[in-house]
DNA sequence: TTTGACCTTCACACTAGTGTCAACCATTTA
DNA sequence: TAAATGGTTGACACTAGTGTGAAGGTCAAA
């Protein structure tokens, strides 16, 4: 498919599309007249960096993770290089951390809209009534 | 305390304390000769900022949320407004979408971890025999 | 064949957050 | 008193990601 079709199924504009080519994680071929063409798994490809990059993560680590991500379960090369390693340590480490305090303040969040909830339906049925 | 010590122990730039203050998030009160005086507890807050911006949540938001954070639990105005309230619904979906999109991509992380562990265990025990 | 939709690259601008430096004021200590 | 340390504001720069528009190529349909 190409950049606009992509761009409506993994609801991302075309500009993203484009930088995330230009930071090599989504490079597509090229028709002859110079038109990109996505490969239909690109979709879920595209939403899952969009996700990654709305949570906070640079698409420079995104490039380093993504080759990673894409093996199959338990697949690793054997030249895996102790670096990239530490890297993906460090990254697992920050991203259980910005789980956490996502959980942590949604959770807090959650509360003072039930709480807020059951204010307004005590103060509706008290005006009905 | 004053800014340089609040920077010390919540590991946050004093270029950044200025800016939350500057965003509404942290307002100091001021000391005669100008300077930001903190209270202690506003460690907590300045680190839990922090963490949200690196999540991904901008200022604007997290100056909607942090005074609904701050009450204690079930403690809901009068006057709440029904913007508020489905600004906060909305916030609360985009994060739990965040939480799960970092869960799934950091533990395909850690099983790419895990099997580079296993792969250089095995390789290093190869080596030894 | 011309209109319209979609594509190309290039470039400028903008927001968010932070780094950094300049010029200056305050407080403490040698 | 002079130096060191740390505070102040203001400005400029930079990265990341995206918006937007110009100028032009491609292709299908009217």
């Amino acid at each position: 498919m190409r950049i606009g079709e992509l761009s409506k199924l993994s609801n991302t504009p075309t500009r993203s599309l484009r930088y995330y080519e230009e930071q090599g994680l989504i490079v597509p071929r090229r028709l002859e007249n110079g038109y990109r063409e996505y490969d239909p798994y690109l979709i879920d490809r595209a939403i899952q960096i969009r996700g990654l990059i709305d949570s906070g993560v640079p698409t420079k680590i995104i490039a380093l993770i993504l080759p990673c991500l894409d093996k199959p379960r338990g697949i690793v090369p054997d030249d895996i290089q102790p670096e990239l390693l530490a890297i993906l340590r460090d990254e697992r480490e920050k991203m259980t951390q910005r789980i956490d305090f996502l959980t942590r303040n949604r959770d807090s969040i959650a509360t003072y809209i039930d709480a807020a909830d059951a204010a307004l339906a005590r103060r509706t049925a008290g005006t009905a009534a």
